[in-house]
RNA sequence: GCUCCCUUCGUCUAGCGGUCCAGGACGCGGCCCUCUCAAGGCUGAAACACGAGUUCGAUUCUCGUAGGGAGCGCCA
């Protein structure tokens, strides 16, 4: 039989790395197997669900990589699909109208829970035979009143527990709208899924599910419910808390291959190996070694994934998605040398896109000024020599290539018997404004010559002024 | 309150009764390399929540305790 999953979220925010986590397992679970990923949209809470989330859902799942094979589906479009299914049941005596207030129901549960019991509805309407009139009643489905719901969840293990605990659920509203324990399971028959791969926050919801699946006489699915992702500080992620879209990883400057890799280790392991490729984790991932504990996120874990990633890739690779940086940063990448040079000599050298174009600003734009303390360190009278023999040089070299600049600094160096930090330092002011650069070799290929004549220049002429200003 | 679930270094994890005075990774400390900052190499500190069992032997099995989480909606 075909593996099918489906990844469910409801519209009504962005995708989080929680949900991310879980569409990535859903996904290498069908991939795995030669199965199928089923998008579906679960936007039956008219109220709450925005076309903005939907959007926002889907460009995260595209820009991690996580393409569907089926859907997406909308759960609002399908209300007639469930208004049949509640019809059938209601006829069959597996669900009922009740017709109580949620003035009723809120003392009962009021009186339950002063009792120390666990709250549940009492079935009062389940017999009933006088309408009320004037009331719309809901639909309440007609849960078994003994016996055990057992079911092995993939991930947890067995689960039991008893039917006394569960109640009579609200499968549709007044309105005839359906509620979700309901639309889930109608859904994944519908849709022949094989395998339910969700939040653990579902765990308790799952009996319930498999009752509505029984009166339906439909085979049940596995069950695999993967732990959360708390918070650096292993407190529950919210939205004022650390929760954010996986959009914003984009735009912090994380490549989706380091999100996806650190996801997949977040509750996860494949021996001692730290390092997954989309294509090694569809072959190693088994869900059923997925953890059962809930993984706080790590922030500095994901920089060392990211940095791995922007030294490995190929910097092709890299640079596209660099470039999306530079445009928002303001920096036209034509009036520097090419991205995946720039990517080359960067890459270990910052954690982030964002950081690269940072630091890589300098190539591709004047800089305003020079670092006060780099300045009054390294610009001083007695770098004029070495920095106007360097400018000669400089000038004449014939291949504008890291291991000639290289050559051209050494040389120039020991001419003048100076030791390298004595050149490198002042000339990496003069060409960057700033102590802190690649390479000195490295970092007058990206200036590249003009450039760096330029600059020099400019240098030279700040040393001058400086010293006529305190003469 | 009731039900279900979870518990190995700061964090992510390996471990599926002896191979564990517990392994890897991130982070942290030290050393090396070095033109700055990184990167890299070597190296160090750092954990089985607690208590009873079962067993010749428990990190590994069972039961309690403590701590934590989830659910108990006409939200999903």
């Amino acid at each position: 039989m075909t593996v099918r999953t489906r990844f469910a979220p409801s519209p009504t925010g962005f995708l989080h790395v929680g949900g991310a986590r879980t569409a990535l397992f859903c996904y290498l679970q069908a991939r795995a197997n030669n199965g199928v990923f089923i998008l579906r949209i679960e936007d039956t809470d008219l109220e709450r669900s925005t076309p903005e989330s939907v959007q926002a859902i889907l460009d995260g799942m595209h820009w991690l990589g996580l393409e569907h094979d089926e859907g997406p589906f909308y759960q609002s479009q399908r209300f007639e699909r469930y208004a049949q299914v509640t019809h059938d049941l209601i006829g069959q005596g597996k669900a009922y109208h009740c017709y109580c207030s949620k003035e009723r129901l809120e003392a009962l549960r009021e009186g339950q829970m002063k009792q120390g019991i666990k709250p549940r509805y009492d079935g009062l309407c389940r017999e009933r035979s006088d309408i009320p009139h004037g009331i719309k009643p809901v639909v309440r489905f007609r849960n078994p009143d003994s016996g055990d719901v057992v079911f092995d969840d993939k991930v947890r293990g067995r689960i039991s527990i008893s039917n006394e605990e569960l109640d009579d659920l609200v499968i549709a509203r007044p309105d005839g709208s359906p509620t979700y324990n309901f639309t889930v399971v109608v859904d994944d028959i519908d849709m022949a899924v094989t395998m339910v791969i969700r939040g653990d926050d579902h765990i308790n919801n799952t009996p319930r599910q498999i009752n509505i699946y029984r009166a339906l006489d439909a085979q049940l699915p596995e069950f695999a419910h993967v732990p959360m992702i708390l918070g650096e500080d292993g407190a529950r992620l919210s939205k004022r808390h650390g929760a954010v879209g996986v959009m914003q990883y984009r735009d912090d400057g994380y490549l989706p291959q380091a999100l996806l890799n650190y996801l997949v280790r977040l509750g996860w392991s494949h021996g001692d190996e730290e390092i997954f490729s989309l294509e090694e984790m569809i072959a190693r991932f088994d869900i059923g070694a997925v953890n059962r504990k809930a993984a706080a996120f790590s922030l500095e874990k994901l920089d060392w994934l990211n940095q791995h990633y922007l030294r490995t890739l190929p910097a092709r690779e890299v640079a596209s998605h660099l470039e999306w940086h530079f445009k928002q940063a303001g920096l036209d990448p034509e009036l520097g040398p090419p991205l995946s040079d720039l990517v080359t000599v960067q890459a270990d050298r910052v954690k982030t896109l964002r950081e690269m174009t940072q630091v890589s600003r300098v190539f591709y734009a004047d800089f305003e000024r020079f670092d006060d303390e780099a300045a009054k360190k390294h610009l001083r009278p007695v770098v004029e020599l070495p920095l106007r023999t360097l400018a000669g040089r400089l000038a004449e070299v014939d291949v504008w290539e890291p291991q000639r600049l290289a050559e051209t600094v050494h040389v120039t160096a020991e001419e003048l018997e100076l030791n390298m930090g004595k050149i490198a330092q002042p000339l990496r002011v003069a060409l960057t404004g700033t102590a802190v650069s690649p390479s000195i070799d490295k970092t007058l290929w990206l200036v590249g010559r003009d450039r760096s004549l330029a600059r020099i220049d400019r240098a030279l002429g700040y040393i001058a002024a400086r010293t006529a200003a305190q003469a």
